[in-house]
DNA sequence: TTTAATAATAGACAGTGTATAATTTGACGC
DNA sequence: GCGTCAAATTATACACTGTCTATTATTAAA
């Protein structure tokens, strides 16, 4: 039907990751289906090959949609918190896996080909997550152990998301873990008392 | 063309497991196909739906296959080792990661639908590398802190996971993580330390 | 009003997992 | 050896998928 004019690109653009990140939200990876998000919002698949040229384009712009609501939460959830900022930011990096379980889970199932590697754009949007993380660590570390905080933050981004991935593929289940908070927690507490 | 007399049930679904894990191994879980897998050793499709039922049945023998593979790969590389055991061990988790790239990656990528829980063998799978983690903890702990060793060993698998799954995923690049494992066998220690 | 460029689509292609009906095969009793 | 019966295997169809190209519809510019 060619041109809508209401529809300019950058507001298609947003409309198709809208409805993508909804599908992701309710359906998950495996049984996401670029075709029927262009049937949802009313165009044809071909459209959205336009727009994002492949499959792993519109994934991609999807998981950076997660990854930016993830920041959000995080700083939402730490805002006014004066007390353990700590045990705040790790409960809230549970909590948004838990209510987004699809979405969250699509960050992780989705892998680039090995040729490929992300666009800078969500490289940004990984970091901003990890930028939160050093400037809690900076502020719970003596000056003195300052510059240990990327590293750190890098290190205990893993610990807690290694926690938090086994809770929610079914691996703690099997393992009978019933606090994996707690030990999550555990370990970052060790690991900035150093 | 009816039954084959050289091959009986359980050594068709042997045939069909090792020729999917070859597959998985070279190609991944994104691009594995149960067709080709039938094709490669001879058989219609129709036939690995008869023995496994379903797409799930068969990807979760598949890796099941990989964690037996993964579990004597432990126990290879901890044997004769009288030093360092845990450096040791976390090193293996990385290696086999690392040398059967798609194959490892295939554990995390498959969820089974939500309303499903794995089979009982699966199970058994996941607890033998657990109970691998958990002799070297007890072997390591003070006596009186034996009983710790199950809930530490779930923790510092989920840690080591996570530092092995962000080095895997590209995470770590993004981050500029350049010594991961290093990082993880640092929180492994201070952990046993208490 | 004609022209050029852009937006969007229709349709084809080669795949996929799933499912069922039909066929081939092997073993057993006679 | 022959016919029977059940098990093993396949052929085929279905409704999908992502990808891609040629075509059409629309808008803006000349």
């Amino acid at each position: 039907m060619g041109r809508r004019s209401d529809h300019s690109r950058p507001e298609l653009r947003e409309m198709i990751v809208a409805e993508g990140h909804r599908q992701m939200l309710e359906v998950g990876f495996a049984r996401f289906s670029a075709r029927e998000v262009a049937k949802r919002i009313g165009y044809s698949i071909g459209t959205i090959y336009n727009v994002f040229g492949t499959y792993e384009g519109l994934i991609l712009a999807i998981n950076g949609r997660t990854l930016d609501l993830w920041r959000d939460y995080l700083e939402a959830r730490l805002a006014g918190e004066h007390g353990d900022r700590l045990k705040r930011a790790v409960d809230a990096y549970f909590e948004f896996a838990v209510v987004n379980r699809h979405a969250w889970a699509a960050l992780y199932d989705f892998r680039l080909p090995d040729d490929m590697e992300p666009p800078e754009s969500y490289a940004r949007q990984v970091t901003a997550i990890f930028e939160i993380v050093v400037a809690e660590l900076v502020a719970v570390l003596p000056p003195e152990r300052s510059e240990e905080a990327p590293a750190l933050a890098r290190s205990l981004l893993a610990t807690v998301h290694g926690h938090c991935f086994f809770t929610m593929n079914g691996t703690f289940r099997i393992l009978g873990e019933t606090d994996p908070l707690a030990a999550a927690l555990a370990r970052v507490r060790e690991a900035v008392r150093g």
